[in-house]
This record gives C-alpha cells, sequence and structure tokens, in this order.
DNA sequence: CTGTATCCTTAGGGATACTG
DNA sequence: CAGTATCCCTAAGGATACAG
C-alpha cells in the first residue's frame, strides 16, 4: 500500500494529483526550491505566506516521504539541513510554469511570467539547465 | 476589492493560484468540464469521487463567480441549468495536461495520458479543437 | 537557528433531510 | 432531477512554548 493511496478518492490522474499536492502548503515549499533556491528550514520559514513552524516540518517530512525532496546534513554546520529536489519534484517545473502563465493572464496583479522571473534574477532557460545540471 | 483578494496570502502567481483553486473540488469540476463534457448539476455529482450536494452546489457558484463557468437555462429542460467553461477556465488545460502527464510518470496505476484520453475516446487535439470551438 | 510538541480554532467538507 | 439547508465532525492549520 502506498501512502497516498489511504486518502487516494479515485485512479483518475488530477484527482490522483489533488491527493498528493493538494493541499495549501506543498506546492509553495516546491516553489521555494525550484524558484528561489532555498533549501534550508529557515528559509522555507521566512517566505511571504508565513508558514507556521509545526506544517513546515510536517510538509517536509511528507515530500521527503512522497520522493519529491531528499534531506541531507549541511556539511558546514552540523545542526542544519539541507533539502534537494529529486527528479520527480524537479519535473512540476512545466505544470508550474503553466500556472504561472495561466495566472499572469487572468489575475490582476500577478505581473507576468517575465517579470516573475526577473525578480529572481534569471531567465527561464537558465534555471531549467541550473536545476537540471544540480541533480 | 476583488473576491479572492481576502484570502489573498501573497501577490506570488503560484500563491494566488492556490488561493482560488487551491482546494479539493474544483478542478475536478473542471477537469469534468474539460475531458468530461459534464455540464449538469447531476452529471457533475455521478463523479469517481462522491462530491455531496452542498459542496457541489457551493463550487458551482464559486467558480461562476470567479469567471471560470457560465451558467445558463437548458432550453429543453427548464428546470436544468447548463454549466459550461469560459475561457478562463479553458485555458487551463495546458496545465491540465501537464498535471497528467506528470501524474502518469510517477504514479503507479495511473496509466499514460495517451490511455487517460483514450478512456475519453478523444485526441488531445481533437479535444482542444472542439473546446475551443464551443466558446 | 532547527526543529518538535501541544493546544486550540476554524473552515472544509460529509451525510442527509428537504423543497420546487 | 436540480438544487438548498442543516447538522455535525474531522482534519488542516495557526499560535506558541519548548528542546537540542
Amino acid at each position: 500500500m502506498t501512502p497516498h493511496q489511504s486518502s487516494r478518492r479515485s485512479p483518475c490522474p488530477i484527482s490522483l494529483w489533488l491527493d498528493l499536492l493538494g493541499d495549501k502548503w506543498s506546492l509553495l515549499i516546491i516553489r521555494d526550491l525550484i524558484f528561489a533556491h532555498k533549501k534550508t528550514y529557515g528559509e522555507f520559514l521566512s517566505s511571504a505566506e508565513n508558514i507556521s513552524t509545526n506544517i513546515l516540518a510536517d510538509r517536509l517530512k511528507k515530500l521527503e516521504t512522497e520522493g519529491f525532496i531528499t534531506k541531507s546534513v549541511d556539511p558546514e554546520n552540523k545542526s542544519k539541513n539541507i533539502y534537494c529536489l529529486s527528479a520527480k519534484g524537479l519535473d512540476l517545473l512545466p505544470m508550474l510554469l503553466e500556472m504561472i502563465s495561466w495566472t499572469s493572464k487572468y489575475i490582476k496583479g500577478a505581473g507576468t511570467p517575465k517579470e516573475f522571473l526577473k525578480r529572481l534574477e534569471t531567465d527561464r532557460e537558465d534555471l531549467i539547465k541550473q536545476l537540471k545540471e544540480s541533480l
């Protein structure tokens, strides 16, 4: 029995996706990993949406269990963990880009995808290349 | 004040998207409209995930308020409403396709996107064409 | 600073009776 | 059949104190 099977509502791919990632926080952590290059507990905590400490700890655990991220000790600071995206997590990128594209088209104040990436001081191709190489 | 602004957590596009569609049901209704060509209350109710009547009514209302769908009376049955996707709703298709693609790659038992579309007895291009024309 | 544990509140959602 | 209205309950999430 796979972990997510317990809450599986139907075998539909979209339903399965929602069962796995359809909460209010998981995708924001993935976002931080992909776009903001955050990798530590404190960095995730500092994001604009103000996740609380227990929720963050819980989601990091779940994301690790489900194979979206890996956890390792920071060699330069033994009391700190580094979280990294797996291929499974990184492969959410195309979907996230579509999400960003949609939002910029339909939600006022969201800005364009280009602006979004510019704010991150990188561009899309660079980002993808960089992330692929880091695996 | 736009409706979703009340629960807006941050101006990040992904966060905004989640504030709008990040519940367990909205996207499944969009899925039914796009992929299963459902358009009535009863058809949505009959989907495999067993949404309850009050939740369905609530989501249909929200989706209409937010401009994802339009509601009109069935000319052939005055006591029945027909729900149709707007362009805003249809434009979620690319994202949904990425979602399906990701799921088929990483979740056991999800099947391939081709199988998913085959089950719907259509193919991707046909589907998109058909939907665009219906607007 | 990196988490963990606990307490508490609320919104989301299920069941179901009911109305036109 | 197409919804509405209620009742209820659990799980998700917030606040915050605490530990290494």
